[in-house]
DNA sequence: CAGTTGGAAATTTGATCATATTCTGGATTG
DNA sequence: CAATCCAGAATATGATCAAATTTCCAACTG
């Protein structure tokens, strides 16, 4: 009946996660990296078929992803991707930049040359994206790059607010790098590195919020444009 | 079958709620002001015979509340009431602290006079609970005197990362109220609300701050404890 | 001989599915 | 143009299967 056997066990892993948790880790990858453009209808029944799953995973995993702010419920049954209000990119601009100023401080406490070694890796993985044009590699690659500053944070709580957020703007971000392209996406990667290795704290919190304000700068002019 | 026919209209409201959002906000009701303990385990079928309702409504309601941080899912499909760490505690302090701030200084931007005098009634209710020794009127009412500021403050991004942040320390306030009673819950209301009628918003954040950080050092305390 | 430890059965709980029911939104018709 | 009807989608339940914890008994050890 089914392609996929159920609770396989997974071969990279080798541990077997219940199948509400896949359906929702494919689901927020799919709002973070994927093509779910904002305002898009998510329906039940059509993730039932294409996951090849029961409804009541689908059912646990879109309640979770509503709770993330991921998906919004419309009074109404429906499901759907948000659209980001002006408002909404000038508070969650506010929000990392205090978040993840503070996450990036404390990342850089005890971090080893090693570590920053990694962090500027996945930066080279991020620059060869931008290069490539490949919007969806960047996405992934942008996101694993912070994601690899807060996990040195040691502050989970932090960790899953930023998460939250980042969960909010993915589809708009990637209604930026299809409008247009990705070599108009500049960061501060470049000198977080740098302060990193001075171990200037303040300076790689400077350079976090500089980078949050340039990303969320380019959403808020497509949210702009499209209610022109 | 049932006592309470389903999805019976509100008489309060007159709007009718799917099960699965009255079990949510019932559940999230209980995590804010009622006697859930930290470590204390929920049981689906426990939930599914104390509500009345069947099992697809419970589990997405729950779902919910794991990704509020209200509840924690023990690898081990169980799932249970978090108990909190110094690290979290310290965590969520700081978060509150700029997140209130923040909120307190938008609320009172355009704050009429007829606002702070409902946010005094509010704020008499909770001085009235905590001479009773009423720890679940103090714990809502509490709640309520900030969640009105909050909604002033026009920023819904913001609003739902604080009331995540209250999820998590909830149940753990109110083993600092079963331990100490109410007398010893000191708050800065008042001096919020006369920085509110001068129209001073830094005032008002500072005091924010101050009850914040008065609240979960008393929350501090009781995870000290524990662990010794 | 008593206490402890190991493991296997039993019970409890969770996960998933299939099905019945209800509701929303749009199409159709007067 | 409004009221009604119909199709499709969501909600909710109960049944069934799978997993984990607990319990209990026995064997082993000190």
């Amino acid at each position: 009946m089914n392609l996929i056997k159920k609770d396989a066990t997974n071969p990279n892993t080798g541990e077997k996660r219940p199948t509400h948790e896949r359906v929702y880790f494919t689901l927020r990858d799919q709002v973070l990296f994927g093509d779910m453009a904002p305002g898009q209808a998510v329906t039940i029944q059509g993730l039932t078929e294409s996951l090849g799953v029961g409804m009541t995973p689908v059912r646990e995993a879109i309640r979770r992803l509503i709770s993330d702010g991921a998906l919004v419920f419309q009074g109404n049954r429906r499901v759907k991707v948000p659209e980001m209000t002006a408002s909404d990119v000038e508070q969650i601009t506010f929000l990392r930049s205090q978040i993840e100023a503070e996450l990036a401080r404390r990342a850089v406490q005890d971090l080893t040359p090693e570590q920053v070694d990694v962090l500027e890796a996945i930066d080279m993985r991020v620059d060869a994206a931008i290069l490539a044009g490949d919007v969806e590699g960047y996405l992934r690659h942008n996101h694993a790059f912070h994601a690899a500053i807060y996990e040195r944070a040691n502050a989970p709580v932090m960790v899953d607010l930023a998460e939250r957020l980042w969960l909010r703007f993915g589809p708009s971000l990637r209604v930026v790098c299809g409008r247009f392209g990705t070599q108009t996406l500049p960061d501060r990667h470049k000198d977080m590195l740098q302060a990193m290795r001075t171990g200037d704290a303040d300076a790689v919190a400077r350079a976090i919020v500089q980078d949050v304000e340039q990303g969320m700068e380019l959403v808020a002019g497509v949210i702009a444009e499209q209610a022109a």
